[in-house]
DNA sequence: ACAGAAATGTAGCCTTGGCTTCATTTAGGG
DNA sequence: CCCTAAATGAAGCCAAGGCTACATTTCTGT
């Protein structure tokens, strides 16, 4: 987790007149950690948006079609859950869909798709590639994945690369 | 993502009398795509807890006591979004607190934090290890830890003592 | 062709985790 | 010693993402 605030010291030492650089520099490391906290949140809002979006180009092109039902077996909820999450996947423009006619993905919502899939499997093969027995490679990346920022990304395309 | 479901057909082939062993082995996939989505939300639920419990520990550590205000600059958030965080911690025996008085953790808080602070350190070695950036590793790993499971934790370490 | 089963939709409830706003307590400086 | 600023607490709002229960539509098999 790394440091974080320097600054006040409990019920007997509030705001200590310390030289103002001090402080400025606790601050800074403040919201430093804040902003890793902040964005590892914003990764998770979007977590859900891009399984669905994943999934459901799957079963597209798997079966042509992506029903509800299918959609809510494959990731263990309700058939109601379902329908809400493809209802926000409707109101942010990644699909479309007619009522009892099964779900389609828009353009954005199939590049959304490709860019995730793309990005499981480099993180299912980099963690094979360190050790990491296959089963418990693809169960953990679907939590890992959506955590994995491009910087990332593209460390473990060149790792996997020379490997190689 | 990996496959799930084969049975049924969109509108014109619903719960089509298959082979019964084909179905069954649909269902299986089904249930281990499912299971795999599962284990991600359970992870999810207790990220917070765990971010909170590492945070208040490392306050505690650094400061000797863990106030409210400090614990929602660093995580980025209001402090009553941090008041009501630290009502669950106690609520689930992690952690305790007296009015006014700064948090403390509990023997099961304080041994939590102590495994989650050391899988944030391997996370973050290993990310290093396959060539991402430290300021990148920092980041991402805020977001990756929660989802790695002790089958990978023990590859990661397996794979840094190797290396060295 | 139609009845019953399966799929889908709808409504409403719960918890979490954000937020703002306002009240209260504490601590420190004059 | 008290008065103000900072910290904390409490109440209430919102959206997301679960759920159950019930209504409606669509399919399928006889």
């Amino acid at each position: 987790m790394k440091l974080c605030r320097n600054g006040t010291f409990g019920p007997l030492a509030r705001k200590i007149s310390q030289p103002p650089p001090e402080e400025d520099k606790a601050d800074i490391l403040d919201a430093e950690a804040a902003d890793r906290f902040n964005q590892a949140r914003s990764a998770r809002a979007s977590a859900l948006l891009e399984d669905y979006t994943e999934l459901i180009a799957d079963l597209l092109q798997e079966h042509g079609e992506a029903r509800i039902t299918d959609i809510a077996r494959c990731l263990g909820v309700t058939h109601p859950t379902a329908t809400k999450a493809v209802a926000r996947l409707k109101r942010e423009g990644l699909a479309v869909s007619r009522p009892y006619r099964g779900v389609f993905l828009t353009d954005e919502g199939a590049e959304m798709a490709e860019r995730v899939r793309a990005r499981h499997r480099l993180v299912v093969e980099l963690l094979i590639a360190v050790g990491v027995p296959e089963e418990a490679a693809e169960m953990d990346a679907e939590g890992i994945e959506h955590y994995v920022s491009e910087t990332t990304l593209a460390a473990f395309e060149r790792y996997l690369k020379d490997k190689r």
